[in-house]
DNA sequence: ATTATCTATAGATCTATAGATAATGC
DNA sequence: ATTATCTATAGATCTATAGATAATGC
């Protein structure tokens, strides 16, 4: 019977209620339900008796898998800032021009961002993230930052056909603060209009940071095929 | 004595703390303190208690002044997205080239956001809003969304020099979607950046969306000083 | 008399711990 | 024996209401 669902194991005494995810663990199926919930109604807002409900457990089970309601956001902004440190780190490494590094890691981030289940990236925002704690995240997000910095730094060092102008050239630092944000913003774009185009918002989105830092119309379809073909490559 | 600070006049039974902003009405005070903890902490995470005693009053005493929690984040939320309404509104009606009324919104827009005392900016973002209830706030929002789809279809249906090419114009909707996304992201620059400097950050935002629009730096100097002087008019 | 506060408290949460129990696996 | 759940509950909240009280103003 190589056709039957993997077979769920009943170790342990069995649930009072109905298990929607039996394809995940049981402590996947809690991160999976707290995401859910985090970004719908807020953190604080979210009870753990309501994420045991939608887990089909009872609220002290959870303790059982974590040890506490905060230690299940630390795990869930881990592994959503995780995979575009590591593509930010493969990047860093290339010697393709800065322009289109950079443009792969923003085709990257924003991808991530807009495909993530539940829109996990809303988690970034939630006033009890900044007010303190995950430091872990808090310092993960500001070397993603710090890459966004240096590669910017380069691209404005840099110049070649239809590059930045000089003029702009003084407002580095908030160019760059511009572009993270404009990368970060697609998690609210997502929240308002969650029926749009994922791969189409990833190219406007990805253009419109080019064109923010000064490339003219020719630059940005020279890097945006370029950047596809590095993006193709790391993959 | 023209120079005593204006006389507090002390009716009703005193309070147990000390009044920080004796210049505020009561509710005004509630208010202030609300905003300040509100973006801090978040609204579920931030208890009535909690902002009575940062004003000096018993947690009980601000149901004088508001019927609910709910209602001190509503009057919250509908005096900062108000300005903004106004604005577009009068701009709306000029008939200047839609591309400087863009420009002159958008840095009306961005400038509130960025002087808003306390970045009250941040409650747009909070799940307990986007979630549900705040209806007159969500409407306010959403018409304020409407006229920057408007300005932005004119600005693409005309052609002028330095306007935008064709080749991105179907993309009308999404590109609206950003330059409205990158207005409302000067919260989050403001929040991880608190020291910069409100002015060039208007500047540089505004001129941004300029470009996401696909307009050369020549086309953005132009709008950019007749909205300037646009916007001085106005007011 | 009116106003703006106070004290006291009801009733509904909420997180986390302690210890019991119902499965499987050896 | 081990595992993953369960039941029960302690202790700490939190919002909102009821009713008392200490000022001013007429």
């Amino acid at each position: 019977m190589a056709d039957d669902l993997p077979k769920k194991s009943e170790v342990g005494r069995p649930r009072s209620g109905t298990t929607l995810r039996p394809d995940l663990s049981p402590a996947d199926q809690i991160l999976d339900a707290a995401a859910r919930l985090f970004v719908q109604r807020g953190y604080t807002a979210t009870s753990t008796r309501a994420i045991a409900d939608e887990v089909g457990i009872r609220q002290a089970s959870l303790y059982y898998h974590f040890p506490s309601k905060e230690r299940l956001l630390d795990v869930l902004l881990l592994r959503t800032v995780e995979p575009s440190m590591t593509m930010a780190a493969t990047l860093a490494e290339l010697d393709a021009p800065a322009s289109v590094r950079l443009f792969a890691l923003i085709s990257y981030d924003v991808g991530q961002l807009v495909r993530a289940p539940h829109n996990v990236g809303t988690l970034y925002l939630l006033p009890e993230v900044r007010a303190g704690g995950f430091e872990r995240f808090q310092d993960e997000r500001m070397s993603l930052q710090n890459v966004y910095a240096s590669l910017i730094a380069q691209v404005l060092a840099a110049d070649g056909p239809g590059a930045p102008s000089a003029p702009r050239a003084h407002e580095g630092k908030y160019l760059t603060e511009v572009v993270f944000a404009l990368v970060e913003s697609v998690i609210a774009i997502r929240a308002d209009h969650p029926d749009d185009e994922p791969a189409v918002l990833v190219e406007v989105v990805a253009s419109s940071c080019l064109h923010v830092l000064g490339f003219d119309a020719g630059a940005v379809a020279a890097i945006t095929s370029a950047g596809h073909a590095l993006l193709d490559d790391v993959a």
